[in-house]
DNA sequence: CTGAAAGCGCTTACAG
DNA sequence: CTGAAAGCGCTTACAG
């Protein structure tokens, strides 16, 4: 910058406000300050930037899994509405796991980013209070039950899974398996399963039909199917905690040569993108993964303007959608 | 810092010695550090140091899209491989498009990273100019064939399409169409095409059967097929430019009620892990894209323990994996 | 093993 | 509209 001063026979300070300031300089100062900076090929300097402003214009976002279609959404949707206003992102996967989590977080904070987006609301016990020493926009996202840290942005998987779970039933079947998600144990999953017990509960139909699965991805959607089989033979629909699982179980069903939605009904959670894809179409819950990133993106910008955020807890709903799978 | 010391009773100077190399402080000293940074939630500001260090511990990887699972899990390399030296990962998503590319990059250089990942070697033509001036680090992946910028890491996407060609001519195949990539002009599509167009020639096949597709996934494997089928109806099989495309293809022959391999035979190229799983199996070629994460990290690494290094630019190989949709 | 000085490249806050 | 001074919170390089 002293360089590019110099060579426009400016201050520094002058060639600062020629690029975040323009309309305070005049115009031919400007135009000597831009020339200069070509010829120099000057690429500002943010870390100092930011050291100098206590501003990073970044945000730190931390993901389960990139193998997770809906969080990439979330991911893009953060980072599209992010680069909008000059914000870049800085992004950690933390595997399911909240002990990986809180040590991301710790190393994260240590850039001084102006936010942090995290996935869900369970975190390690001294998670919130690192969070509030340091000051910054929190957005909790996935999840709507508090309490939360700041803000969040998320929907009810448990009101989501209820109503997937009424389908199913009102399409006639009687003997419903659950394949749960290999990690049963975070809340996105338990409201899940309980909202699909409920269904079936409130219809008077057996309600234990849940398989427990180890393999991630669409094998356990083929070994959650196996164990519902030994326990229910006649098994006629099954609910998957993902439509991951949901697509292992169609390709089970067309190895064996079972009718889908006749010998087996199907449905998923999450309406990925190969939902509307697989013959014959998977019927499936559909959520905003795209909105969620953009809308977290939103509070955190709204709390750099200083504003205050009216209603730092925003529901984006879901969408059941029938397709194929169930008759 | 400042505070920390203060309690500590020592100067700001052991503190920072305290964190970043241990063994010069000594343990009572270090104890009482670390008990004062404790006490008060310090959280070292990594700005600061990385202004007074001139070393950031941050590399910038730039991919066209995180819809595709290949480059996700060179995100995943990337950043395992550097988290376990403590660097973090900025990053951004280009879509495919040069001119994205390089403002992304613009913007990137202004948080001063010590390495930048890019993908592939088709950049606009101010690129290595700005990367050199800038001085860090620079790994092009998945691509072979230079002119690099600095150091590479991929494979041959010709040789992998000339390989899975002569296997499907091998299979007994004789009208083979290919389905191109939505963005034909990117050159690591233009040497998948030309890989298969030259294994059938050599074949004595007809090479011309090749369907431009302008949709995007799984749809543009459905239109690829449509389009071949109009000119050749006799066609016995189809190479898609991607799994994703060719699992388009295989519903599209299961909604159909074709046999495959019998009526169609169908190969992919990427090995996503659904090909694995979709009934019968899809043959493809099988790239290591996780690995090339990792050796882009350790490329970055070892330039910034200042090491010359000596094979800067490293091919990863493929792997033909041959699945029941090939008769 | 510990510390005082200087500086990294910007921006804030003030003055003119 | 422009600039001189001070400082952001660290680390480098030197001294003891």
């Amino acid at each position: 910058m002293a360089d590019v001063a110099r060579r426009a026979g400016v201050s520094p300070m002058t060639v600062s406000r020629a690029f975040k300031a323009p309309a305070l300089v005049s115009a031919a100062v400007r135009e000597r300050v831009e020339a200069a900076a070509a010829a120099l090929g000057y690429v500002p300097n943010l870390v100092a930037g930011n050291l100098a402003s206590s501003r990073s214009r970044m945000v730190a976002a931390l993901v389960p899994s990139l193998a997770n279609s809906n969080f990439v959404g979330t991911i893009k949707g953060l980072s599209d509405r992010l680069r909008q206003e000059g914000y870049q992102l800085l992004l950690s996967e933390t595997g399911y796991d909240p002990a990986e989590e809180a040590a991301a977080v710790a190393v994260l904070l240590g850039r001084r980013p102006d936010g942090i987006v995290l996935t869900g609301a369970q975190h390690v016990p001294q998670m919130a209070a690192m969070l509030r020493a340091a000051q910054i926009a929190v957005v909790e996202t996935w999840e709507l039950r508090g309490p939360f840290i700041d803000m969040a942005v998320g929907f009810s998987h448990r009101a989501a899974a209820l109503a997937l779970g009424r389908m199913v039933v009102a399409r006639g079947y009687r003997r419903i398996g659950y394949v749960d998600f290999p990690h049963p144990e975070v809340r996105r999953f338990q409201e899940r399963r309980r909202g699909v017990v409920a269904a079936l509960r409130q219809a008077g139909l057996d309600p234990t039909l849940v398989a427990s699965v180890t393999d991630e991805g669409y094998a356990g959607g083929r070994s959650g199917l196996d164990a519902l089989l030994a326990r229910a033979p006649d098994l006629d629909a099954v609910i998957c905690a993902t439509d991951v699982q949901a697509i292992g179980v169609l390709f089970e069903c067309a190895r064996r040569g079972w009718p889908v939605p006749d010998r087996l009904g199907v449905a998923g959670f999450g309406d990925y993108e190969i939902a509307a894809e697989v013959p014959p179409g998977l019927t499936t819950v559909r959520t905003n993964g795209r909105g969620i990133g953009v809308a977290a993106a939103e509070l955190i910008l709204r709390r750099q303007e200083g504003g205050k955020v009216a209603a730092p807890v925003i529901d984006l709903g879901f969408e059941i959608v029938r397709r194929g799978s169930l008759r």
